[in-house]
DNA sequence: CTGTTAGCGCATTCAA
DNA sequence: TTGAATGCGCTAACAG
């Protein structure tokens, strides 16, 4: 029954206009309206219970207070945690966040990256299933006027036209192979986590170069492609067990820590013990890993330091004055490798 | 520098009116244009590459073809395969979905939901720390003009005076009671997973009242409290293991699934082995569940069910004609004991 | 079948 | 210092 309360109601009960209202509500600076006036219009708010309308308030200024998330999956906790920690940094800044998440459909993805501007929101944040495949349209969305920020494994070897903000994978990675390495293990499987359709990257090219520099010929390295969700990790390397009941991997890198449980959990069916017949490391340490019934070694992203950069370079180009347009930037932070029970020395 | 293409750019290019374009573009039954003039609207909208804004929509219709979901904590599975579902279900009926987050706080819950009606929602669906805590607010919100259906374990003593989805949880409660009995268990161990200041609600009364009905005394089941994240679940049940060396429970529940896994670490990390020193049931079912190193057993909830059946309540509340106030639906879906490696028989 | 008009609630020119 | 207009982009009455 109660109707909305408008601004203009609040004006009214306080006995002044509606931009006064508006100007001493919003805390404006060039405001000089008496003491008495301004205790007038906020009681009367207080006392009507005034909720400004974010509608339309965004149709008039062009600003939503929001920022957008484009995950790949929801359901993944590395990327709830991300969506959790970003939610916490934006908000400190006062922002909402709205989550796009694209079910781990690729078209999904296109759909909801080409539709990213039209979304309410004053800049986005993207988890991106391969950067480079978005290069072109990153450079378009630079040059528009919405802000983007994009995250992700691995620096690129040419810079992004937009700010980034990365995980650099080689020095955890680099710490994992060279534990696993001074266990004793020989032969390795790299479990590269693809959504359908998805280019491997660079990473299974990183890993056989470090595991090469260390000795291990490339013909004792498995790559197997699996999507990225746990069944398909562990249906995966179940067929790659069955088919290979002998030469093989003792140790199995996976690039995140979902595919690294689901491996493992075929590997414990195959009847294989961790870590005394296979050493299993992942990626993210989301933070279930340290929990698990067999505690996984992974290699760390820094959730916090990550999201938080990244709120600090949207907003800060959000709320930059509208001239300005400022150089891309980008950031790194390390991954740090996190041994935990899943490793362990060979058998033989 | 392109500037948004609006509605009337679409109309002056095709040679009509705003209006005629509006009715065509949204396909609204009683425009009875030539197919020539609607080919040329679609065209020059597609040319232009029109996206209408929603604000402008929401601001002018009310309507924001958004549903909000208020969770509790983003970050545990349970949860976000929730949204995800939710999500899938929503926009089958064209409708974007809203994540509220309570990052576990029950501070932020009170100021969630009292900001509710305040959000750009056309109504949302509450996963709340505790219904009853609610009850006099929620009789309010039915009374306005923001449809909302609440979700939980457990069928309430007195139905609410909103739409309900419920988990109907006796009958997985006790086939795993059951279970648990028939295999010799007789020291049980209850772990309610609350947050804090919540109180325990009438679960841990159920549980004694199976167990009573099946020869185990009160005496025989301790009662743990622990808040709702793995960490807590983990540390509770090692004091508890610490400060009780025998006499110890040789069957565990935990009101979630994370819960369980937290308890089921602890129990790994005094030294017990599972499940011959102790059988852990959960709650939810959580999708990684099935693939954990030692899987869980636990009471399935059915995601799909329940977020499909909240969809449908909620929207055909928000679509029926204004006048028309529906009462008060309830719906309630069984949940299912799942057994796993987790749960085997007492070692004596 | 099409065009004109009037707001949705707010912020922001301008005058006063 | 404050109040009266203007319009953000769109939809929904109307009247043509």
């Amino acid at each position: 029954m109660n109707k909305r309360i408008r601004l203009k109601d609040v004006a009214e009960k306080a006995g002044v206009a509606v931009n006064t209202a508006s100007t001493i509500l919003n805390r404006r600076p060039n405001s000089w309206a008496s003491k008495d006036t301004e205790a007038r219009v906020f009681q009367a708010a207080k006392e009507l219970g005034y909720r400004p309308s974010k509608t339309a308030r965004a149709l008039r200024s062009g600003r939503y207070h929001t920022i957008g998330l484009l995950i790949q999956d929801l359901t993944n906790p590395f990327f709830s945690t991300l969506a959790d920690e970003l939610e916490s940094a934006v908000e400190e800044r006062g922002y909402d966040l709205l989550v796009e998440n694209c079910r781990s459909s690729l078209v999904r993805e296109k759909h909801l990256f080409a539709d990213l501007d039209d979304l309410e929101v004053d800049g986005s944040v993207l988890w991106l299933s391969d950067n480079e495949v978005f290069r072109k349209e990153l450079a378009e969305m630079a040059e528009g006027r919405h802000p983007v920020v994009v995250l992700g494994n691995g620096i690129p070897e040419k810079a992004y036209p937009v700010d980034a903000v990365f995980s650099d994978f080689t020095q955890g990675l680099s710490d994992a192979v060279d534990a696993l390495c001074s266990l004793g293990h020989k032969r390795f499987a790299f479990v590269s986590a693809l959504a359908e359709g998805q280019a491997d990257g660079n990473r299974p090219r990183l890993f056989q170069e470090m595991l090469a520099a260390r000795g291990v010929p490339a013909a004792n390295i498995d790559v197997l492609r699996t999507g990225h969700t746990v069944e398909s990790a562990c249906e995966t390397f179940a067929a790659f067990l069955r088919q290979r009941p002998d030469e093989r991997p003792t140790a199995l890198l996976a690039m995140n820590d979902l595919s690294a449980i689901g491996a493992m959990r075929a590997a414990i069916e195959a009847g294989l013990s961790i870590p005394a017949d296979l050493s299993v490391v992942g990626v993210d340490d989301v933070p279930l890993s340290s929990y698990l019934p067999i505690t996984l070694s992974s290699i760390r992203q820094r959730y916090k330091k990550i999201t938080r950069a990244a709120a600090n370079l949207l907003i800060s180009r959000i709320e930059a004055a509208e001239g300005l347009s400022l150089p891309p930037r980008q950031e790194v932070f390390a991954t740090v490798y996190t041994p935990r029970e899943s490793v362990g020395p060979t058998k033989g």
